[in-house]
DNA sequence: AAGATGGTCAACCGCCGTCCT
DNA sequence: TAGGACGGCGGTTGACCATCT
């Protein structure tokens, strides 16, 4: 199927907007509401595509827009999600409030991609802690290019292990990197035989929970049936509650990015976690 | 003073997923 | 179930401005 281009070019307008255009959909918006895009323009008047307007009012018209300069605060957050996410923009604007995706965009490749890569010279690696309740000694984790791979050993005592930025879904060659990063960003265990230590974490282990009614709870009976690096008991080893199972692949991204938020940044993720992000978000690509 | 170069950012393009018929 | 409509997303472009040579 060959789709038309979004608009047809034929008397309609391109280009920056006018004053009296911002007014004609701002008050049309307000108004009206904006659940069709694309009869909008010819409700409201404007000789625009539906597309522009929607632009338009999402990048600039829009009440909550936030207006000036980045604070470092909010570069910051910017730097530490795009190491999460990758060019997940509009991830990553959900979690700045007045901002958006083209802004945040735009900030990243004018400025931090810069100020990045000068940190990224001065500092080689990046590190992920992994819990000392993994149990492996000399555990070496490095790149890898099997990108599909969920399944991970663990670590003795407080190892560290490299992490990669996440790449983009779309463009791994504008990612941020210090130097070598391959294209998946993913992790794996080098000079250890996994399968006689730890458990292979299949795609049964990230299926849904049994539940307990009414509890949004898993049941125990779930719990105990897992084979998880983390005690099952104990939430404080899992900080974000989700006591090992995953949701399905569709609509996990932000669940994992909750995850991240709520553990206190990637240094204090388990390796597991990280892996599954990675996992899932390879699965999107 | 003027052309070259680089930075910024609004806007566009094309692809993809979802919804609807 | 197929296919069209639509919204959303990330990548890219190009106009505008500032600074440099």
């Amino acid at each position: 199927m060959v789709r038309a281009p979004c608009c047809e070019k034929m008397g309609l307008k391109r280009g920056p907007w006018t004053v009296e255009e911002d007014q004609i959909l701002k008050s049309h918006v307000q108004k009206y509401g904006h659940s069709n895009w694309r009869a909008l323009p010819k409700q409201a008047g404007l000789q625009r595509c539906g597309k522009s307007c929607r632009l338009r009012w999402v990048n600039y018209l829009r009440p909550d827009i936030k207006r000036g300069n980045f604070s470092d605060e909010e570069e910051e957050t910017i730097i530490k999600l795009h190491e999460m996410l990758g060019n997940r923009w509009s991830v990553i604007a959900s979690r700045l409030p007045g901002r958006t995706d083209n802004e945040i965009k735009n900030v990243w490749h004018t400025h931090l991609l810069k100020r990045v890569k000068q940190n990224g010279e001065s500092k080689p690696e990046k590190h992920i802690r992994i819990p000392d309740y993994c149990h492996l000694n000399d555990t070496k984790l490095s790149q890898s290019e099997d990108s599909t791979n969920p399944t991970l050993s663990g670590c003795k005592n407080m190892e560290y292990a490299q992490m990669s930025p996440q790449p983009s879904s779309s463009d791994h060659s504008s990612v941020t990197d210090t130097s070598e990063t391959n294209s998946t960003g993913l992790i794996k265990v080098e000079n250890i035989d996994s399968s006689e230590i730890y458990p292979v974490i299949d795609e049964d282990f990230w299926s849904e929970p049994e539940m307990v009614e009414n509890s949004g709870m898993p049941s125990s009976s779930f719990l105990d049936d897992l084979q998880f690096p983390f005690p099952s008991s104990d939430s404080s080893m899992d900080p974000a509650g989700c006591y090992g199972y995953g949701p399905k692949v569709d609509d996990s991204m932000d669940f994992w990015y909750n995850l991240f938020i709520k553990s206190g940044g990637i240094e204090e993720l388990p390796v597991q976690y990280l892996q599954r992000y990675n996992y899932l978000a390879d699965e999107r690509i």
